[in-house]
DNA sequence: TTGCTCCTCACGTCACGTGAGGTGGC
DNA sequence: TTGCTCCTCACGTCACGTGAGGTGGC
């Protein structure tokens, strides 16, 4: 007596839809053992339980349906699985630190006294920071302002020279907290294309979270209360910050025409100059996690 | 001076992409200052980047788009918006929880003296139950066959009486160990529809992970062995066996026609019996999780 | 003038779910 | 015969990314 199964029934000893056998089917990994021409019936074997259930059981561990299908391809263990399986679970991993990032920044939202800043007209804005390489001088400099800017002139002229400028805007990053203003250690940095051949100065700044304070306007006389808001800001929200705080330049005063320079970077006068603060801050903190 | 911003600039100071401006236009989040009739050219104000960084931080908070919408409709931070947040975190949690399911699973699948009963030819599934109603009567019986029959036989009847007969297979509680096989304490589930009115005793089971040893053919005589190999899998793969074991009858040998049992139900003989068995299992372990 | 920016379609993503409209099977 | 099951389209999901093919701006 053959004992075949119709589709509601293989769903049902499956545990998934209907729809979901029928889409299974389509993506050819789960054929019917019969279909009648006459009325497109599928039918299916107990056996094909065996089959559905390896493919619900990779689709609880977050395979795709491509995956799948390679995974089962020749019906035996590939030699792959175990690879497949560590990445699966790496994945998996970043996964959940994505989430985890997300709620941390849920919770800083959830400071209502400081609601205002990040969401209303918001000035505060939390962000990644993708791994840059940039032309970098670092230097001791008595206070801001000439030194700061000498330093950038020449950098510039040395970037213009090799013709590596990337299509990013240059930074400084505070070694030692700004509002000091004096006797600062500071590094100078300017985007730039990689280019092995070059012997120009070259270092990888590594990517991470920052909240900045969006691009205000007009001279750096503001930028020290600014810092402290911002610090204050992250203190209240629950985070960590790590690392320097950086200043970047979007638009500003460039004296020299010859540093190839995108014309929205350069700013005829004081009030075009566009500048953005940053500081970093850690996702992990007082709890550990294992794995 | 008019000092605005093309869509490129703004996506910049903003770190997302133009498309993605061009979306939140699209969408009505992020409307440019003005548009050029002529060109179609997009132009925004600087404070339009802190509109821009309202949206991202509330992007990167996992807010969707039409979330967005509404929560700067108009413009200032409306009432429901602490609700917002901790419906908001509390996704966030249940996705969290997902995704460590989900490496639970993987880590199960790695076990590979296991993998070709999960994997190759599948005769163990792992899956989430949802809870249901169930008409259910737990009683000592003094060894299985016969008096669990009868059970079933005037449970059966029971339900059918009321008409609350759901469309989901019967199944047995084990709760003890059913290796014992002498004096045991069961309880036999029928699942029901809702029925505010009946006066039939009906209780809610439940939901939760479960282990299972997919439908096999045939006799009771099995079960014992594989409740053990289903057992000493959930071992091995490093899962916490949680609650007592299951057997659901998904075909088995219905005495009666007026139970108005579904046919697929029905086995006319032993050989089409077919059989579940259920090992519910936990995916908190050991290291605590905060929150 | 060249190259960069900007424009508008149109289509793809992923694993199904949700109908619509119709037929088969007990 | 009724009601349940099954069938095949066709479309929606979500927040964009990826071209194609063409034009504007310095």
């Amino acid at each position: 007596m053959k004992d075949l199964l119709r589709i509601g029934e293989l769903a049902r000893l499956g545990g998934v839809s209907v729809k979901t056998v029928r889409f299974y089917d389509e993506q050819g990994l789960l054929r019917p053992e019969y279909v009648d021409s006459q009325t497109g019936y599928r039918y299916y074997t107990i056996d094909h339980t065996k089959r559905l259930a390896a493919i619900t059981n990779l689709r609880a561990a977050d395979f795709s349906i491509s995956e799948i299908t390679k995974l089962l391809k020749d019906g035996n263990i590939p030699d792959d699985f175990s690879t497949a399986i560590s990445s699966k679970k790496q994945a998996l991993i970043d996964q959940r630190q994505e989430i985890e990032k997300k709620l941390k920044i849920v919770e800083a939202l959830a400071k209502s006294s400081w609601t205002e800043k990040l969401f209303d007209h918001s000035t505060i804005k939390l962000t990644s920071l993708k791994p840059q390489i940039a032309h970098t001088v670092r230097q001791n400099i008595r206070h801001l302002g000439a030194p700061v800017t000498q330093l950038f002139e020449t950098a510039e002229a040395d970037v213009a020279a090799e013709g590596m400028r990337a299509n990013a805007a240059p930074f400084l990053i505070y070694h030692e907290p700004p509002t000091k203003r004096k006797n600062l250690n500071i590094e100078i940095c300017i985007p730039v294309t990689h280019n092995a051949q070059s012997n120009l100065e070259v270092r990888n700044i590594a990517g991470s979270e920052v909240a900045c304070a969006v691009a205000f306007a007009g001279g750096y006389f503001q930028t020290d209360a600014l810092f402290l808001q911002l610090q204050e800001w992250i203190d209240a929200a629950g985070l960590q910050s790590a690392g320097p705080l950086r200043e970047v330049y979007h638009r500003f005063g460039a004296d020299q025409d010859d540093y190839r320079l995108p014309p929205r970077m350069i700013a005829r006068n004081k009030h075009e100059f566009l500048t953005e603060l940053q500081i970093p801050f850690s996702l992990t903190h007082n709890n550990m996690e294992s794995n």
